[in-house]
DNA sequence: TTGTAGGCGTTATCAG
DNA sequence: CTGATAACGCCTACAA
């Protein structure tokens, strides 16, 4: 037989199946069941091997203990890291998780991405603002949906993320006080988390005093081609910057191949940093400078607002509802003072 | 209303439930039902903005349409592309992907990996060797099971491949043209794939005649750590190998960052090849040289023999099928001709 | 052409 | 303490 269920397991006890349904539901306490039914009727469960049929509890109302994640794509390995502690707290909380991807832009409608119904909430991971048909979809659903690493900018559900600004802040006292005046910045387009970064970049070069020069500011896709294309466009500039922040550390390591390919040494002549503190950015030759912050800890806040049961009818609206987490800097050789002579 | 039940489109059309079963599924050929009635039941259906609830078609013995994947990890890039190719190839044959972790090694039961009753399918990626319970219960799960990079090692299930002897042995034999003879391999530990990849290593240095002195096989982790672990034991050997073969880009790139913090020329005095051409491995500079598989093409196959219909009822024995793709050699600038002065 | 009825595996509400 | 019974949303004979 393909999978037991609880008339098989009445039948062989010769109790009726709302008898094995109580037995088996009724918690460990005795409720209302006659210990030596109970014995029987675990003891049948037991060795046919029952398990109960999600589906058939899903219908009659209860959760499906599916946990919808929706990214962009691997292609950046930060978010590889991300969806695998999403996926280990996940299980810890007793979910299996459904992912969905949201690559190829676009107005994607969300059946397309993943299929909704079946989740209890669903985690969206980074900036989707490129598919607004997607975020629209996920606006008007009744599931529970929190955003992660949506930057501030996304209105419509809870978000959990990192303190963006600090994180910039930090890289950029340190840059400055290292001597820098030419500093450029290089980041994907578009993206809430990305935009709370530039932003912090310009502020500081304000507070510092410090203009930047036209051209120091380069968007581009978030890969390895993309850190080549704004390489060639900033060496290709008047006054050369002397040190270049990255929006994210796959474009920073991207950066520091690419100044390799052109024979520069770093930091000697050129000084990198980057944002997320990925596997690689400590393997780097030189160790990246980077901004690490708490993935684990930001996924189960997200988990945790997305599946908890804690608030979710202490009423109140919780769609506002913001966590930040404080990111550290993370200095390492890429970064030094920057060379007298230029 | 959460969301609406043929039940409710009946009511509103004022016609049998069964009959709303009838229309909306009912293809779109004049099967039976009145052209009016049809499209009364159709505009209502869609003014509700109807969508069919899963989990009663899954009661009824209809597909989940749910596409298990079990993975050990992420930390390896080469799989969370792969993950990124099971997600689009199951989205494109109506699929939803069900993420399992299993991490840990271990023994982990298969229910704590990924709820299994609700996947039509199950697809296995990489060599889960040590964690033998939870392939005990994958054997005895009555839902097709595919292996995927999962070597040949692997009884019991179908599974799809590269042909790793093929891809090690173009390396070693571009290597060995190069004139190297002292060729080292680094892998990781018990993993079938790699099993594969180590035994054509030592067949094609036999075959052409050379000896591969004690250390020159290192099993480590298949991690950046793992790779530091075998270079600094290869540099401390008496004789040092004047290329190294990794069984994995992750360890390839890895090698060659240990190389470079100890100021080595890469390729001058030592030739680097790895296996999988990740992303990054035509970033690195020098630009890795290693071996490409199809992944796209391998990945379709595999979720195709998961859920396929094809030959699902040809009958035979699909247990033992094993589909295998060719890879092929990538040369780039971190492999050349050794040093003469070695 | 359409409606009625039964059942997929559970849970919950009744009676007994 | 336990056994019928009615849903949950959908599909499919079977009947009208």
């Amino acid at each position: 037989m393909a999978s037991p269920t609880m008339q098989d397991i009445a039948d062989a006890a010769g109790v009726a199946q709302s008898t094995v349904s109580r037995v088996l539901n009724g918690g460990s306490g005795p409720i209302g069941v006659a210990e030596e039914t109970r014995r029987r009727v675990r003891a049948i469960a037991d060795e046919l091997g029952y398990r109960p049929h999600p589906f058939a509890r899903a219908l009659r109302g209860a959760p499906s203990m599916l946990l919808g994640a929706v990214v962009r794509s691997f292609s950046d390995p930060f978010f590889a890291e991300a969806i695998h502690a999403v996926s280990i707290e996940a299980k810890r909380q007793g979910y299996s998780l459904v992912l969905g991807h949201a690559a190829h832009g676009s107005a994607h409608e969300l059946s397309v991405v993943l299929e909704v119904r079946q989740c209890d909430a669903i985690v969206v991971l980074g900036d989707l603002g490129d598919a607004p048909q997607l975020l629209e979809d996920l606006r008007r659903l009744q599931v529970r949906v929190v955003a992660l690493w949506h930057g501030a900018s996304l209105e419509g559900f809870p978000s959990v993320g990192v303190d963006n600004r600090a994180g910039t802040d930090a890289v950029l006292r340190h840059l400055i006080g290292l001597g820098h005046e030419r500093i450029a910045f290089v980041g994907p387009e578009l993206l809430g988390d990305v935009r709370e970064r530039q932003a912090a970049y310009e502020e500081a070069l304000n507070r510092a005093g410090i203009a930047v020069p036209s051209g120091y500011v380069d968007h581009v896709a978030n890969t390895i081609a993309g850190a080549e294309q704004a390489f060639a466009r900033l060496w290709a500039l008047p006054q050369r910057p002397t040190a270049i922040v990255a929006a994210t550390d796959l474009l920073a390591i991207s950066l520091l191949h690419s100044a390799h390919r052109r024979g520069l040494s770093i930091p000697g002549q050129l000084s990198i940093a980057g944002f997320d503190d990925i596997p690689f950015a400590a393997a780097a030759v030189p160790g990246l400078t980077t901004v690490r912050m708490p993935v684990a800890e930001i996924v189960a806040a997200a988990v945790g607002l997305a599946v908890g049961s804690e608030a979710s009818e202490v009423g109140g609206d919780r769609r506002s509802e913001r966590v930040v987490f404080e990111p550290q800097l993370v200095v390492r050789g890429s970064t030094a003072a920057p060379a007298l002579n230029v």
